[in-house]
DNA sequence: GGCCACGACTAAACCGGTTCAAAGCACGAT
DNA sequence: ATCGTGCTTTGAACCGGTTTAGTCGTGGCC
């Protein structure tokens, strides 16, 4: 038998056989399933091997013989890079990693971007989407392949299983603790509504076309405690600005103590947002919560660091991520939804308003 | 030609070639190479592919065909997701992926563990280790493999290219501000040494046999501006802890503030154990800087935002993430040693000390 | 002595593409 | 009419393994 062992100085499973004058199916077999070969030969296939300089099977070959990489795919739709500027996100991956390594699987970041994602999808055995976007376009290369995916705080999907928190409640109950302590006008900071990098103050047609899941539910939780307290939501008014990074709350919060008269409380769909009004505050001359309260929303671990310490709505984005990767090592549960619980964290960023 | 288009029902490349009636390499250069084919039959080929459910080249193929996977792997020596915990590492997580979405790879964290990384090592082109152990056992596969690999923070090896600071003229630098302002009893908090997990108080022996390069190094630094400034290392105390959580830096600050007489300035080789100091100062009722002088190194973002601001060491984090992934971008320049600067930021947490 | 089970090993198909040298062909130049 | 030229398209090798269905020889059992 010939098996060209010596493909272009190369060396192979096959030069490893033909040096021993065996089967590249016994070399193969010494690796994988030892117990299929007698001790003495597997000893002689092994010692071989290594005296020809061969590192073992080559991972891909093996992959592609046994259709399975033993990989995650994360798929995030920005720049991957921003997900590690974002503490709640990278919440979210340590969860993910967790799993990964419980599970002795590789955790490939695949950066967003229309086409990127797809080419690489298929080196990997399943996705998870942590993304929040009209993103069905993105992921046609991952429906189409057939890859078992969840998608994460996005858009719930036919064939996909979906880990996400109710938005709407966790808005509507920072809003209400507000409304309970006393205030009457309230301010919100938003992360976007629409991916279309604008900034400003955002009317109500612009709410009525968010895409954003997210973004879009927690507004209607904070309008839904609103208009129950009895206020008009079109008093209240809402600053859109794209997250990255403190400044952007910082801004948004000063645009919004600008206005007279001032609100009392802001209400942030992110910490991040939350602390970057902190300092707005401060900017001001503002104390917190003396003369305006700050709630938050999702509990980073800043939050508790700052001062004072931010009320917050926490989200358990660790736990986030270690379901979606557990959901797809279970096939069976992929199409599940899971909805994990929001709570309340009310620290001293908070208080009654100056008046009462 | 047969080519046997329909292997038990997946919609392969050669499906759609026979069912054209074309060569395999048709179908794959109206994807690979547009321009080789008429634009009409590559319409053809695209549009039976679709008709057929084909979802394109599938990558894994793909990538064993080229030989190449457009990834880029990244080994961690503890559990990968011990990196998310710690702000530093995620700086360099976010300095490597946006060379990776700038250069449209994929990153592929790989957790350690003796034989998890080494398996899969090869679903990737180049590998980064960021890690700080005597790591040559664990590489074995990658060096085996012939893959290109850079160091980060650790050993330098033979066949690698590197990336690091200068931690020892870093530590100088922090202990000489101290001692510049007029301290004299100085305390060290001390990352691990040795990786046996052990913790508590170490002596000259111990730090002998220091092992992590950066903490031995780090732990020159002090000692050689200890000696340069006229006083014995001998009498300044090194508490090492594993220093995973802000609790470790709380539990060794705590045993150095209770010795008496008491230092009056902390050093600690990272901020996440500087900012578990000033918790310990608060429990213990101690100012900073009144009554405890404290110094980080790293200068992550929370170092800034601490109450007070804290007084630490900049190294480049991101910075050394991008330089990493670009010299496995650049073969010729792998084998490189770079080491980036360090500068010591001055904040609040550092002052005279209370009899000055 | 015959039959069968069993362990050790192999042949060949398979995974799903990419690529390169060469063939076929139309067309313009000589 | 002949010869090159350039564009399409193809055949076949190649990437580096895994796996299934055997083959072969041997020892135990009746």
């Amino acid at each position: 038998m010939q098996t060209d062992g010596r493909r272009g100085g190369r060396v192979t499973l096959a030069t490893v056989a033909d040096a021993l004058g065996v089967s590249r199916a016994t070399v193969s077999n010494a690796y994988n399933h030892p117990e299929r070969l007698s001790a003495a030969l597997r000893d002689r296939v092994l010692t071989t091997a290594r005296e020809l300089g061969y590192a073992g099977p080559h991972p891909l070959a093996a992959t592609l013989s046994r259709g399975r990489v033993n990989a995650l795919g994360l798929v995030y739709d920005d720049p991957m890079s921003f997900a590690f500027r974002d503490p709640a996100a990278v919440l979210f991956l340590q969860g993910v990693s967790e799993v990964c390594e419980h599970e002795d699987l590789a955790l490939v970041l695949i950066s967003g971007g229309p086409e990127g994602a797809v080419a690489r999808v298929a080196l990997v055995d399943a996705v998870i989407c942590y993304c929040d976007v009209p993103i069905e376009g993105k992921l046609a290369a991952i429906v189409d392949r057939g890859l078992p995916f969840v998608v994460v705080d996005g858009p719930r999907l036919p064939s996909a299983g979906h880990v996400g928190i109710d938005d709407r409640r966790g808005a509507a109950t920072a809003a209400r603790h507000l409304l309970d302590l006393g205030h009457t006008r309230l301010g919100v900071l938003a992360m976007p509504l629409v991916d279309d990098g604008w900034e400003g103050t955002v009317d109500e047609d612009r709410q009525d076309r968010a895409r954003y899941r997210a973004s879009r539910e927690r507004l209607i939780g904070y309008r839904e405690a609103v208009e129950a307290a009895g206020h008009r939501w079109s008093a209240v008014p809402v600053e859109e600005r794209v997250p990255y990074g403190r400044d952007a709350g910082r801004r948004a919060a000063a645009a919004l103590l600008a206005r007279r008269p001032r609100p009392t409380a802001l209400l942030a769909m992110s910490d991040e947002l939350a602390l970057g009004a902190m300092a707005a505050a401060a900017d001001a001359g503002l104390a917190v919560p003396g003369d305006v309260s700050i709630v938050g929303f999702d509990d980073i671990p800043a939050a508790a660091d700052a001062h004072p310490a931010l009320t917050t709505v926490r989200q358990p984005h660790r736990e986030k991520g270690r379901l979606a990767a557990e959901l797809l090592l279970r096939p069976s549960t992929t199409a599940d939804e899971h909805r994990l619980p929001v709570e309340l964290v009310v620290r001293a960023s908070s208080g009654p308003p100056p008046w009462r």
